[in-house]
DNA sequence: TCTGGGGTCCTAGGACCC
DNA sequence: TCTGGGGTCCTAGGACCC
């Protein structure tokens, strides 16, 4: 962490792979170049939706959630694709290997972008230079595209970074928010969802400038804590480190699956349970993780969804722990009627190693 | 013949303690 | 015969993001 406070402040780079799951695909098979390509689950298993698309695909009006029915519709020449996140996760620690020949400074911050810390770089060149450099690479080595934006801190070069894409670079500077931040509609402010922006809309508060210059109790009331943050952003600050660290952390691990068509035999939800409690345990296994809070999720037929938690007096990791416990709640909560979805996690997990004193008590 | 799956953080109420 | 106020833990649900 750099612990000084630079002279001109900090420059911070916010990383964000074009369409990352179509590129990966594209860039593995290079004859679907130029093509409507679009990652989409198995509609006869109900898992039918745009998980993401190529530009071109996104050209005929496809978007990612879409279903793939309505996909289709709009563009009847749509490659689809299935997911193969193995692949996605491997292609992901490729890139973050070759932003971390720049500077050790890299936050991952999920499968396709990462924040990198450039402060100290200024050796290698400048920003503008190595934000070209890093999308060079990427272009020439792996044929992944990549949006970047440049700022002072995490926030601004986050929404730096979504202003020109693909293949964009994007200098946001605090003295550029009043050109470029402020006119944009809240909805595009990360942290604004669609029903912050209702709310707000109903004060008539319509873009970023808005929130900017918004009373801070008015923010407050109508969205809490986050209220307050979202106006200091508009505002142009944000006082977050880029930690290295953070990509390590977690707190918790699921697994949940819609099923192909609604359950109601309890044997068969049971064999499910099962399968969900596996799939945790080996992913709880991968990170050396254990947790000592069990949470089941029921979707039901007309997707009303209800979760269920059981904090436990004891850190556990096995399979038929998880399912022990995912059981009981399931026999404690579940109503009767016919189930879309479970789903499994295990929160306020931790590593292993942090509580090997709590798991020899047992 | 709609609406996946992986997460994080916040809120709000009740229990319980001092 | 009328009951404060603060703090923590637990639970359920909601909002948001990719």
């Amino acid at each position: 962490m750099n612990k000084w406070y630079p002279k001109n402040g900090y420059v911070i780079f916010h990383v964000d792979m074009n369409s990352f799951y179509a590129s990966v695909e594209i860039a593995d098979n290079p004859e679907l170049k130029g093509k409507p390509v679009a990652i989409a689950g198995n509609p006869d298993e109900r898992k039918g939706i745009i998980v993401t698309c190529s530009y071109e695909a996104r050209a005929y009006g496809v978007k990612t959630t879409m279903s793939l029915w309505e996909a289709r519709k709009l563009c009847p020449s749509l490659v689809v694709l299935r997911p193969n996140f193995p692949r996605y996760r491997e292609v992901s620690q490729e890139i973050f290997k070759l932003l971390e020949t720049y500077t050790p400074y890299v936050e991952p911050v999920s499968i396709d972008e990462a924040f990198m810390d450039i402060t100290t770089c200024s050796h290698l060149g400048s920003p503008i230079e190595l934000a070209v450099s890093i999308q060079n690479k990427l272009l020439e080595q792996m044929n992944l595209p990549c949006s970047i934006g440049i700022a002072p801190n995490k926030f601004l070069a986050k929404m730096g970074s979504d202003m020109k894409k693909p293949n964009g670079i994007t200098i946001l500077r605090k003295r550029d928010i009043y050109s470029k931040l402020w006119p944009l509609p809240i909805e595009e402010m990360y942290g604004v969802g669609k029903k912050s922006a209702a709310k707000l809309r109903k004060h008539v508060i319509n873009n970023i400038g808005d929130i900017a210059k918004a009373d801070s109790q008015l923010l407050k009331t109508l969205l809490g804590v986050n209220g307050e943050k979202l106006k200091s952003r508009a505002l142009g600050n944000d006082p977050r480190p880029v930690d290295p660290e953070q990509a390590e952390s977690f707190k918790s691990i699921g697994s949940s699956t819609t099923f192909p068509k609604d359950i109601v035999d309890y044997e068969e939800l049971i064999i499910k349970l099962n399968d969900l409690a596996q799939n945790v345990a080996t992913r709880l296994e991968r990170k050396d993780a254990v947790g000592d809070t069990v949470q089941l999720m029921i979707r039901y037929y007309d997707r009303k969804t209800i979760t269920r938690r059981m904090k436990l007096s004891t850190y556990i990791y096995s399979k038929d722990d998880i399912f022990y416990y995912s059981e009981m709640l399931l026999n404690q909560h579940w109503n009767g009627a016919a189930i879309r979805l479970l789903g499994i996690t295990i929160q306020d997990a931790k590593k292993k190693e942090d509580v090997t004193y709590q798991l020899s008590l047992f």
